[in-house]
DNA sequence: TTGTACGCGTTATCAA
DNA sequence: TTGATAACGCGTACAA
């Protein structure tokens, strides 16, 4: 069926060694044996076996992305997906390696050392990571062999943890600023689920923002969601109570900043007029909504193909440096019409 | 470093040939030396090497699943992208392969064939196939050769062709009938890319619910796009132009609708008191347009499990009866308010 | 510049 | 019920 080595070496009259060098390009060999063999090899329709290849090389030629599946329900909006993998495929592709998507269940510590140790994958990302105790388990014992990986906008304490993020303190510091820079003081904050690092910093960049501008916190004006939806509209109904203690709010993605603002609406708000919003991510539905959302725009795409680049040259290049991978991208706030302008 | 079955056979003393009967659980076996050889291996910290048992096998344990990709374009809703991998994802977990992601260039001939050649993938699944030149000869090359994939939701006048795909004909009629139902006679249509087969569906839906209740088509309020906001957006020029000849419109995706609806209302529109709307898809954004959009939810996870599970046990059973996969999934129409209710 | 020969870890076939 | 052993197709050190 599958036309081997072999068989290109018969024809071309050459030994199989000599095929597989002309093929892959390595030593010196002669011109008239290099035309005779790649003939053979075109005219028998010879392609490299690839998964005997990965075993000759004891690798798998294979990028692992996992990221959490929960059946027919959205941890995260698709366009943070979409937009990373789309990133981390653009990589892969221009590396000549494959991209293997894994699942894995949320609520058990996921065995990423038995990706490696079964060598499905060289190197692999991890998305959707979080501070619970079984990403954290899982992720520590990645850390602790030391094998090549990158965990996805999200920090951990472990210094050997390789991580590729958003600046997201400096995101929620501008994304505040700029309300404050439009005269508004009296700012509310709609955070996401603690459990991702995302929020925490966020957090800080909002209380910096306003502690720059001489504004006191007020705690009663800050709210928590999950970064859904749903969360978001139920958020509406503190805020819609709090409303004459607010001019503006900064909510931690565009997700909540939708369901958060079809509340207010369905209960008589005017937007932006009664309070202003910036959100965050500027995911394609940001300018879909009435207002369009001010928001706090996330280079997804750059950070999937960086993370992707960073893993697959260390496997390539002989520098067996071992470095941890630390990168932090700088964020940009887009203004629309959600923050009165 | 990789524990192998070798050592687990010297530690369990038995053979290695007994290390993976035992570890495959395949033929019979005395109780206590299956104990022993778990034992061992568990003591070992064995694992199967997956390249390994690949090669053996002669089979990569992968499902392709190949994507058109340019670069920072969404040809696809990421909506639809990412339910249908979700469904893919977890029909292959469940039977345990992996998913291997491919990107191709729309531009060029994808060789589906190398794939299976070079013993990437065991199986495949096509998304995003048109009927362009390019496209259809990847996909005729794969079905000549027989071999297992499945393309989605895109009809090939090829009957050796596998599809799994939505029945857009009986969508767009209920869509359509859905209007007539509340009374409008004069219906528009902004339909996407001809290039799918999925947009003439449509069209035939459109045409029967009209016939069917005696309207007389009206070839000046037929109206191209291309699936993209963009181009939802272009066509507000011409619809609104031709408003007092129109009381409703059936947009073949949300993302059109969306683009229709926002260049209406920025001419100074209405909705839906001007002009009643009917979309397509049921995308996320599809509930957050004001107003939320009347839709046709198509089941894009149902779509993608089914696909993969036909692949995948065709290749597990022993039936070999080569049938090509043909099913065609029902969707149902979401009644909201841009359709004036 | 090219050929020989071995190893990679598993599956599967055949004997015992 | 178990053990030997031959593939599987390729990479590569070493020899020529």
């Amino acid at each position: 069926m599958t036309t081997n080595r072999k068989e290109v070496a018969r024809l071309a009259g050459v030994s199989e060694a000599t095929v597989s060098r002309v093929l892959n390009g390595i030593g010196p060999m002669k011109e008239s044996t290099r035309v005779r063999v790649i003939e053979a090899a075109k005219q028998l329709n010879y392609e490299l076996n690839a998964v005997a290849s990965s075993f000759a090389r004891g690798k798998s030629g294979n990028l692992g992305v996992v990221l959490p599946h929960v059946p027919k329900v959205h941890l995260f909006s698709t366009y943070y997906f979409s937009e990373i993998l789309s990133g981390i495929g653009e990589a892969v592709r221009s590396k000549g390696y494959g991209l293997l998507l894994l699942f894995r269940d949320p609520a058990t510590v996921y065995d990423y050392v038995s990706l490696f140790r079964t060598q499905r994958v060289d190197a692999c990302i991890i998305l959707g990571a979080s501070a619970v105790d079984t990403d954290m388990e899982g992720v520590n014992r990645l850390a602790e062999e030391r094998l090549p990986f990158c965990v996805m906008d999200q920090r951990f304490d472990n210094p050997s943890v390789s991580v590729v993020a958003a600046d997201h303190e400096q995101g929620s510091y501008e994304a505040v600023k700029h309300l404050i820079d439009k005269g508004y003081r009296k700012i509310g904050f709609l955070n996401g689920s603690p459990q991702y690092s995302n929020s925490w910093d966020r957090m800080t960049g909002y209380r910096k923002a306003l502690n720059d501008a001489g504004i006191k916190l007020d705690e009663s004006i800050i709210y928590e969601g999950n970064y859904s939806r749903t969360s978001g509209n139920r958020a509406a109904n503190l805020v819609y109570a709090d409303l004459e203690k607010l001019d503006a709010i900064f909510v931690s993605n565009d997700r909540m900043a939708i369901g958060l603002m079809q509340g207010l609406r369905e209960r008589g708000c005017q937007l932006p007029e009664d309070l202003k919003v910036v959100a965050y991510d500027d995911s394609d539905a940001a300018s879909l909504t009435e207002p369009p959302l001010t928001t706090v725009k996330v280079p997804f795409y750059e950070m999937g193909r960086l993370a992707a680049e960073k893993l697959l040259s260390r496997l390539t290049d002989k520098d067996e440096t071992e470095t941890v991978i630390n990168e932090k991208l700088q964020t940009e706030l887009k203004i629309r019409k959600s923050s009165g302008n």
